[in-house]
DNA sequence: TTTCTGTTATAGTTTTTATCTATATAGAAG
DNA sequence: CTTCTATATAGATAAAAACTATAACAGAAA
């Protein structure tokens, strides 16, 4: 069926012009060589050589076989080559889903640290609701995914990473707040802005305001934390908003009262999974580690990271 | 040592995700398969496929390695089709050597019946002095040559194609000849022009002379045939031309006189010459008495072609 | 839970194929 | 004519790839 090895022993013979060198070379017994010779000749349906005593060189049809062969080794040659560089697992590119709402505010303070920490490692990231992300691990689509918590899979890993507290955002001339701080009962009857119900966040607020006997205005739901930031300053209302967003994405105090809820347990949590069957989840594993440290290290005062859970 | 075999495996399951479906697919053993992959993952140290009951899928660096490994097998693929091709002796390109003196002026009389009969066969033509020729079909630069005869070497294959008239030519106003005859006894202390010794007309040339009685130039000699019919239209002697070579360029009957002697056996014979080993000798003794066929049918006036001898 | 089903992995065996050694054969050189 | 050297062939051996049977295991169904 002219095998990788032949069509070798072609070339060294093509090379050589000696069946008896060309065995030499190849370190194997020349009669090997002249029957495997024979073998791929056959499979072909062509006389590759013409051999003499003294010289066995090729004819005119292996003369024009020959670049098609080299072709084919060099191929090979660049397979192995890639697979050598991919053998370090960390020299492959992972598809990492994350969701809208965290991974714009996350990723670029930390894809610095993976690129410095594993330089060979590439991440092709894209951007799912939280559902799609986790079916798209189990079904493969994705390598590994950022995910709120709770899950609704059960089948997959789940390295918690932090918890990312949910501020309440207000315009600067509703004056809700003297130090920026509120307890958590003058929630009461307050009318919440959301995200629409496609986003994992909608649920988060939902579940707070029915603790906190807040109002989830539905008649106006943001489409992204940018626009819910928008409609915010325009006056609609206030917003729960991420930790990470607040820090990423406000800038001016002068727009926008940040303000912490007392006493109530207003945070989100996000978690890396994947399947347990991941042939690299050590990789993961390592990965998860990355972002809780520079989390701990860099982002102490808006996050907190859960180095004990999950995983 | 990841073996053709072996990679078109890992391309059967990367397309079924399942090792089993793979199997059917290739028509072997499920246990085979496993143990195959398992052995080229070894040997490439990756693993290519997250095995799980319900699919089996890429690992990442599986799914960057699979382009590599559909390259490795399209540049196979490639080149079997080309080896089929191949496969008709006729359809590959040979290195046929032409003596400068011969043929430019053969050739386009017979390269349109040899693509006629043989559609698919190439001949890549270069010219070289006979002595080269002789040497490259031996030494294997050449795959076939046409030559004079006689040879210098003995371990080649000849096919004796035609015996090729030498005429004396002349500048018109000479006036040698009156019907275009002269017998053999008149050449006697002629001067004769002739080419440079590195030609073999030089030395048949030199052998007429001999016996005839005329006298070899020596102080004027052509460096190809054109320079010497150039030599003779300016008057400075008459010169022996191969027919083929009249019949072809000389096309000005109020420039020169070509004039047959009577009785003098003037002619060189040419041959086709090849390796006694080479395994397409076959299609080279076509080749000769298509082009013997060619003589006798075309240009039977000019030349003698030489059914018998040889081969 | 337990059982059933479908998938992959492992063990052991058989068959095939690649390789070896020894030797035949034949052209080239002395 | 003999010797040298290269390739081809024969027969034996070792390696591998294939098979069958079965284990292990996860997910679905009972």
């Amino acid at each position: 069926m002219a095998t990788l090895k032949q069509i070798q022993y072609f070339q060294t013979v093509a090379e050589t012009q000696s069946i008896r060198r060309a065995a030499d070379r190849l370190a194997i017994a020349q009669p090997t060589l002249s029957t495997q010779l024979a073998a791929l000749e056959k499979s072909l349906g062509i006389t590759l050589f013409e051999r003499t005593r003294r010289l066995t060189q090729l004819t005119p049809a292996g003369r024009q076989l020959l670049p098609a062969v080299k072709q084919v080794i060099a191929q090979w040659h660049e397979m192995r080559e890639l697979a050598h560089t991919l053998s370090d697992t960390a020299a492959s590119t992972h598809r990492l889903g994350v969701p809208p709402t965290l991974g714009p505010y996350l990723l670029p303070n930390i894809v610095p640290s993976i690129h410095q920490q594993f330089d060979r490692l590439k991440l092709y990231v894209r951007e799912d609701p939280p559902s799609q992300l986790e079916t798209g691990v189990v079904e493969g689509r994705y390598d590994l995914a950022l995910v709120p918590l709770p899950l609704r899979s059960d089948n997959l890993t789940v390295d918690v990473l932090f918890r990312e507290p949910l501020m309440l955002v207000a315009a600067r001339e509703a004056n809700l707040a003297q130090n920026g701080v509120l307890r958590e009962q003058e929630l009461a009857g307050m009318s919440i802005l959301g995200l629409d119900e496609r986003h994992q966040l909608h649920r988060e607020v939902q579940r707070i305001c029915e603790r906190t006997g807040a109002v989830l205005n539905r008649d106006y739901e943001g489409t992204s934390l940018d626009t819910l930031r928008q409609m915010v300053v325009m006056g609609m209302g206030v917003a729960f908003l991420p930790a990470l967003y607040i820090r990423s994405e406000i800038h001016r105090p002068e727009e926008l009262d940040v303000i912490r809820i007392e006493g109530a347990r207003l945070y989100r949590e996000h978690a890396l999974v994947y399947r347990p069957g991941s042939p690299v989840r050590r990789l993961y594993q390592d990965l998860a580690n990355l972002v809780r440290e520079r989390m701990a290290s860099a982002f102490a005062d808006v996050v907190t990271p859960i180095f004990d859970r999950g995983g």
